[in-house]
DNA sequence: ATCGAGACTTGGAAAAATATTC
DNA sequence: GAATATTTTTCCAAGTCTCGAT
């Protein structure tokens, strides 16, 4: 629908708003077919037509398999082996059923798909509430112009970004705007013809005022919001998968709004229309009951019965044409198994790596260009946990992966340092100066020979071309694999390489982020500046500078103390004055008073004390002092690195379980509730396990089957 | 061989929840 | 006990990678 040119598109199907919009349905939206022959397309009102062949294998099956599920069911799965033979015994089965069917079929399918579930039970989807106009008009050469509630929507969409860096980028301004004018009515849309005539500042306020009323809202009532809405979406929270009840992750349908992209998007700013129960597909097992359609006079796009895949529902972005899917939460069966085989795999790889690095690094010497530049790029992946690259579309923002890389992100130093600037996924810059090995300089230089600035370095390579070489190497492998296993590797190393990494657990928690951050800077995994990172800085060190002066009074304080031990000595302290703020003004107000307060000097305060506390004060100011002076490390030098995404995703989580069973921190110091029941999986592991594993015994009977 | 659909993981920012501080 | 600081969760964009059609 974005090819369309936009003019041509009519108003209601733009902001997919008003009642007669009603979207094309999935199953027959582009391409001419909803998803390949194998997926079995139910729609719904024909899906009683659908023959024997059409059918997924695995419905066919269904049965039998059911029972086999549930038997499984009640068992308890020792943490890793179980599931792997189910899944191998699964495939055998599937392998065997296949054989038979085909027979009998004259549709081809393939054969090692694996079924994913047999029964498969949720309640749909939750759609965002419908558009409640407000009627704040907008202001056009500084006249009032009432706007139809799908404009106002549109309208309002933007006003919510007033004062955001959004508002300065030309794409953005114009994307929005030739999209809001297709939501005008003709004569208006003949009328306001310049955004800059704009004025949206009275719908801005009445944004400030909800907000404004939101805040203001005592905790007792926010909490009674907060658990009716809760209870209002329960019912789209939880699926029942095989008998298990398992968490839905994203189980809101996305809200319509501005697109916004990362990075010079050039859709940024279009208007993102609303997601209708046409647009949705929902996967369901075939006895299970569907889910009533939420909205009168609507319907679901399709229903189908797709054992193979586990999503529960799914749509296509109408701005970038993707899919989008709803899944199961993180601590779910299916996402934990995912985990538990990516980890696997990383660690099959430690058994290859050797072989590996030997082999490309022979590839930098071969006579054949294609060789170099694959082996090369393995390098740069490897050695720099780069991502691969794939080619991206007009339709994106311009930001590489290491295949993709082009002449004008490298620029060599002579004898052997290369230095990549580039953008990276998700616009983040990616630079760094190395040294490499003198061949790969060599090589690397002989690429960029007569080449444009805008020419790719690895012309001759495609990344499927290299995940077919890594699968050549070792099963399953490819480019990704080498960041998991780079970076689990790391952590591991980091932490077996002190004996004890401090005596207490503040400075054990120091020690692990520091290994943590080692991992994120490797993968390049950065965060903007907080905004209030430097008032931040600030405040610690004026803490600091104020602890270190009361700690030279007190050590003063008690040389006279000790002089004449009955007496009390006198010591001064400088604090900022106490701020005294009206009971009846407004928060910004109490703000300004704030900020106000802090400019002002300090104040002087004398206080008597007896020896003792002068003692007791001086250790805990020194202690103070060295919590402080740890804190403002530490924090300036994580300001602009972000450690949960490695947690999240790189770092096998057994390796932090044994980490924390040596040392003896407990787990929720470093992983909060929601990792905690994502790696649920790995809470069992032995305290000596290693990534990769050793000859150390390990209590992890399928890993150590070296 | 190439291409694009499709499904799944990975990513930073923003919002919400919670802890800390005065 | 309210305001603020920090942590955790949510959101949804943006990657990777496989597979089947051509």
């Amino acid at each position: 629908m974005h090819q369309q040119d936009p003019d041509e598109i009519p108003l209601s199907e733009l902001l997919g708003n008003s009642g007669e919009s009603v979207p094309r349905v999935v199953s027959v939206a582009r391409q001419g077919g909803f998803g390949a022959p194998s997926i079995q397309v139910a729609k719904k009102s024909s899906s009683a037509a659908l023959s024997e062949d059409e059918l997924p294998l695995a419905l066919l099956i269904g049965t039998e398999r059911k029972k086999e599920c549930s038997r499984r069911k009640g068992k308890v799965e020792p943490c890793r082996k179980a599931p792997k033979r189910k899944c191998e015994r699964m495939k055998a089965e599937k392998h065997r059923k296949a054989k038979k069917l085909q027979a009998t079929s004259t549709k081809h399918r393939a054969e090692d798909e694996s079924i994913k579930w047999c029964s498969l039970e949720h309640n749909g989807v939750l759609f965002p509430p419908e558009y409640e106009p407000h009627g704040r008009p907008l202001l056009y050469d500084g006249c009032e112009i009432a706007l139809p509630p799908e404009a106002e929507e549109v309208a309002t969409f933007y006003a919510s970004k007033l004062g955001t860096v959004y508002l300065e980028k030309e794409t953005f301004r114009k994307n929005f705007f030739d999209d809001f004018r297709k939501t005008l009515p003709v004569d208006l849309r003949k009328r306001i013809v310049k955004l800059e005539h704009c004025d949206f500042s009275r719908i801005r306020e009445y944004l400030d005022e909800l907000k404004e009323r939101k805040q203001s809202m005592p905790p007792s009532k926010r909490k009674e919001l907060r658990e009716a809405e809760a209870q209002r979406v329960a019912h789209y929270t939880v699926a029942i998968v095989d008998g298990r009840k398992e968490k839905v992750a994203n189980y809101r349908v996305e809200p319509p709004g501005l697109f916004l992209g990362r990075g010079d998007h050039p859709l940024m700013g279009r208007v993102k229309r609303r997601i209708f129960p046409e647009d949705v597909t929902l996967n369901l097992g075939r006895d299970a009951p569907i889910p009533p359609c939420p909205f009168k006079g609507h319907d679901w796009g399709s229903i189908v019965h797709n054992q193979r895949v586990t999503w529960l529902a799914c749509w296509r972005d109408p701005i970038s044409d993707e899919y989008k899917y709803v899944w199961l939460s993180a601590s779910s069966h299916f996402k934990a198994m995912s985990d538990q085989e990516k980890f696997e795999k990383a660690q099959q790889l430690s058994k290859h790596i050797t072989k590996i690095r030997n082999e490309y690094t022979k590839g930098l010497e071969s006579a054949d260009r294609h060789t170099q530049q694959r082996s090369v790029a393995l390098y740069l992946i490897d050695k720099l946990a780069l991502r691969v690259g794939n080619e991206k579309g007009e339709d994106e923002a311009d930001t590489v992966g290491c295949c993709s890389l082009r002449v004008e992100h490298i620029t060599l130093q002579e004898p052997n340092i290369v230095q990549l600037d580039f953008l990276g996924k998700d616009s983040m810059r990616y630079f760094n100066r190395v040294r490499v090995e003198a061949l790969v300089f060599h090589r690397l230089r002989e690429f960029l020979k007569g080449k444009r600035v805008s020419d790719n370095v690895f012309d001759e390579l495609k990344v499927e071309e290299l995940n077919d070489y890594l699968k050549s190497l070792m099963p399953g492998l490819s480019a990704k694999v080498f960041r998991t296993y780079n970076a689990s590797y790391t952590l591991d190393k980091l932490l077996h390489s002190v004996k004890t990494p401090g005596p207490d657990i503040h400075s054990r928690l120091l020690f692990y982020n520091e290994a943590n951050k080692d991992v994120a800077v490797l993968c390049n995994h950065q965060r903007s500046l907080p905004k209030t990172h430097s008032l931040m800085l600030e405040r610690l060190r004026d803490k600091l500078e104020e602890s270190r002066a009361y700690l030279e009074a007190l050590k003063m304080a008690r040389g006279k103390a000790q002089a004449s031990p009955d007496s009390r000595a006198q010591v001064t302290r400088w604090r900022r004055p106490v701020v005294e703020i009206p009971e009846d003004c407004s928060l910004a107000e109490r703000k300004r008073i704030r900020e106000e307060a802090e400019k002002r000097p300090k104040e002087k305060q004398v206080v008597n004390m007896g020896l003792a506390s002068i003692t007791r004060g001086i250790a805990q100011t020194q202690e103070k002092i060295r919590r402080l002076e740890a804190d403002l490390k530490t924090r300036d030098s994580l300001a602009t690195v972000s450690l949960s995404t490695s947690k999240i995703n790189y770092l096998d989580p057994r390796i932090t379980v044994a980490w924390c069973k040596r040392h003896e921190v407990p787990i929720e110091r470093i992983f909060p509730r929601a990792l905690q029941e994502k790696f649920m999986w790995s809470m069992g592991v032995s305290e000596d396990f290693r990534f990769p594993i050793s000859n150390v015994v390990s209590n992890d009977p399928s890993g150590a089957s070296t």
